[in-house]
DNA sequence: AAACGATCCTGTGCGC
DNA sequence: TGCGCACAGGATCGTT
C-alpha cells in the first residue's frame, strides 16, 4: 500500500521519465478514476499541458501543469502509476492511458479506489483536503514539539493517532507499526499518556523507518511498484508488519495481532510498553 | 467535537 | 479439486 516512502518513490521514478514533457492525449477507460474541476471534463483540462514538476505531500502525487493546473493523484491500496517508453496496450485494471510526446503513462488500480483530480494551483493550499493535512514528517519544522502539539488534547490511542493524516501526513498502516516497534511504545497507549523522552523517541522512530524505507524504494508487500514497474526492498526490513505469532526479532517472544483503530496491528507486548 | 463504524473494490488464501 | 467467505486497507461520510 502506497505511504510515504512508496508515494515518494512513484515520485522520483515518474519525474526522471515525464518532466518537461506534454500531455498529448487521454485515454479514459474507467472514467470514475477521475474527476475534472467544475463543469469542465479531465481530459478538456489536461489535453495539450506541459508537465512541469511532480510534488508530494503526504501520500498524494502533485504533478504540476503549465497554466497553474494540478493533478492530484491517491493511488489508495492497490494504485500505481507506470511509465512506458513505448506504447503499451492497457492492462486489465489500467484506468486512465495518459499519452505524452514521449511514451505514456498508465493509471492501473485493481480495487478501483484511487483517484486523480485536476484542480487550479491555488486551490491546492487553500480550498483543497489538502491544506488540512498534519506536518510532513521528514521536514526539518517537524520537531518533538510539533509531534506534541498535533497529539493536543486528544485521547485517542497512537495507532488511530498516526494513522489520522490530519495529526501528520504520510504514514499508513505500515509505517506506523514499524516506527511505534522501533520507538519501544505500545499501540494501545493514549497519546496523552506519553512522557516528553517518549515523543521525542517516537518523532526519532517516524522519521528513521520513513527514511529507511524511501532509501529502500518501498515496500513491495503485494501491489506496490513504482513508475517502471520495480520492486522495493523494506519489506526486508520489516520488524512487525506481517509478522503476527511470528518471533519478535529482539527478545523472541510471540508477536501480538491485534485489531485496533480498525485496522490490523502487530507489536511486541514485551518491547513495546 | 471527537471518535467510531460502514463504505467502496477485487484478488488472495484459507477452511471445509 | 472446488466452492464460499473472510480479509486486506485509505479516506470519506454518516452516526453516536
Amino acid at each position: 500500500m502506497p505511504e510515504l516512502p512508496e508515494v515518494e518513490t512513484i515520485r522520483r521514478t515518474l519525474a526522471q521519465h515525464v518532466t518537461g514533457l506534454e500531455i498529448r492525449e487521454i485515454k479514459l477507460i474507467w472514467s470514475s478514476a477521475v474527476c475534472g474541476w467544475e463543469d469542465q471534463s479531465f481530459e478538456y483540462l489536461v489535453t495539450g499541458r506541459r508537465i512541469k514538476t511532480i510534488d508530494r505531500r503526504g501520500k498524494y502525487l502533485l504533478i504540476r501543469l503549465d497554466e497553474d493546473l494540478t493533478l492530484i493523484a491517491h493511488m489508495r491500496m492497490t494504485g500505481r502509476l507506470n511509465y512506458y517508453a513505448e506504447s503499451q496496450e492497457p492492462e486489465k485494471h489500467t484506468h486512465v492511458v495518459f499519452q505524452l510526446e514521449h511514451g505514456e503513462v498508465h493509471f492501473s488500480d485493481v480495487r478501483k479506489f484511487g483517484r486523480i483530480q485536476a484542480i487550479p494551483t491555488q486551490l491546492c493550499i487553500s480550498g483543497s483536503s489538502l491544506c488540512k493535512l498534519g506536518p510532513e514528517p521528514l521536514e526539518a519544522e517537524f520537531t518533538p514539539e510539533v509531534l506534541k502539539e498535533r497529539f493536543g488534547k486528544k485521547t485517542l490511542s497512537l495507532k488511530a493517532a498516526l494513522l489520522d493524516q490530519h495529526v501528520l501526513a504520510g504514514l499508513g498502516n505500515i509505517y506506523v507499526d514499524e516506527s511505534l516497534f522501533q520507538a519501544g511504545i505500545s499501540p494501545e497507549r493514549g497519546v496523552d499518556t506519553l512522557s516528553e523522552e517518549e515523543i521525542s523517541r517516537l518523532h526519532g522512530a517516524i522519521r528513521n523507518v520513513l527514511q529507511a524505507g524511501i532509501d529502500a524504494q518501498g515496500t513491495s508487500f503485494r501491489d506496490y511498484r513504482d513508475a517502471n514497474g520495480e520492486k522495493g526492498s523494506f519489506e526486508r526490513a520489516l520488524q512487525v508488519y506481517g509478522r503476527g505469532g511470528e518471533p519478535c526479532k529482539l527478545c523472541g517472544q510471540a508477536l501480538e495481532r491485534i485489531r485496533l483503530a480498525g485496522r490490523t496491528t502487530v507489536f511486541c507486548s514485551k518491547c513495546q510498553r
